[in-house]
DNA sequence: CTAGGTGCAAAATGTTTGCACACGA
DNA sequence: TCGTGTGCAAACATTTTGCACCTAG
């Protein structure tokens, strides 16, 4: 809170929607969807509307002070194997890699469950657009 | 293909369709979205509908001739650090881990370009859906 | 033939946006 | 006060579904 609070510029405002939101998603660590966030400030803000709710969450990961797990369109792969990917956050290009431990992590024994699957998922960005971030400056 | 026609069983067809859509799939390494195999496969087939697409694609994902990569949902995080999950299959619930080689991914050198953050997700079944399971047979 | 598959349109789901009003600084 | 943030509704994007017709086996 405190860190969030310094990272208001003179242009935003602190209100109460916003400390809501963070003080619910600081004290839970269930992942919640926009939704589930939405119902539970709700029960102290009745009038707060969902698209709020996105709006302060979008401001919140762009500050880096939550994490956006999403994927916003679907695609499919005919290389049905586990295998890392590589998302370049500038041309949303999506990489096949080939990391030899790949096999370590779907061998790992985990106490939460049994595992059949991963997907390992690198952002960054790619050789391209590293090149074309070079020539703007 | 062969494997594909193996696996249909005496209730399906194998349909045009599915012939093409699967064959553009084998062919290309690029992670394509609905709506680009759709305008990919519509060169060959133009009275397709997306919908047609969407219904072969769930299928062969149930077949694991393919993979979906995707992620309903938009789930939010408090905890920024790059760490890896675990998504049950059967419950959705989405559990935190803590791996001690999670540094190493983040270091990792690659040549694709530079990796900023991460994301591990492991596929499977919970404990308590794993006790469910059991308690069924 | 005939049941499963397709195309179309409409619905469902998740997310974003335009606009008038409210309220934090 | 004054301009950013909010609530509402409507728009948007992606995916799913109902239904009549088509077609592979």
């Amino acid at each position: 809170l405190v860190k969030y609070k310094l990272m208001i510029t003179k242009k935003e405002r602190f209100t109460v929607q916003k400390q809501i939101i963070l003080n619910y998603l600081q004290n839970t660590r269930t992942h919640p969807t926009a939704e589930k966030i939405y119902n539970e400030v709700k029960k102290k803000i009745p009038q707060i509307s969902l698209s709020t709710v996105y709006r302060i969450l979008k401001e919140f990961a762009k500050k880096k002070l939550i994490k956006e797990i999403s994927f916003t369109e679907s695609r499919f792969d005919s290389y049905t194997k586990p295998h890392p990917h590589f998302l370049c956050q500038s041309c949303q290009m999506l990489y096949d890699l080939n990391i030899k431990d790949q096999n370590k992590l779907l061998k790992k024994k985990l106490e939460i469950g049994k595992v059949f699957d991963f997907d390992l998922f690198y952002h960054g960005l790619c050789r391209n657009c590293l090149k074309k971030e070079k020539t703007k400056t």
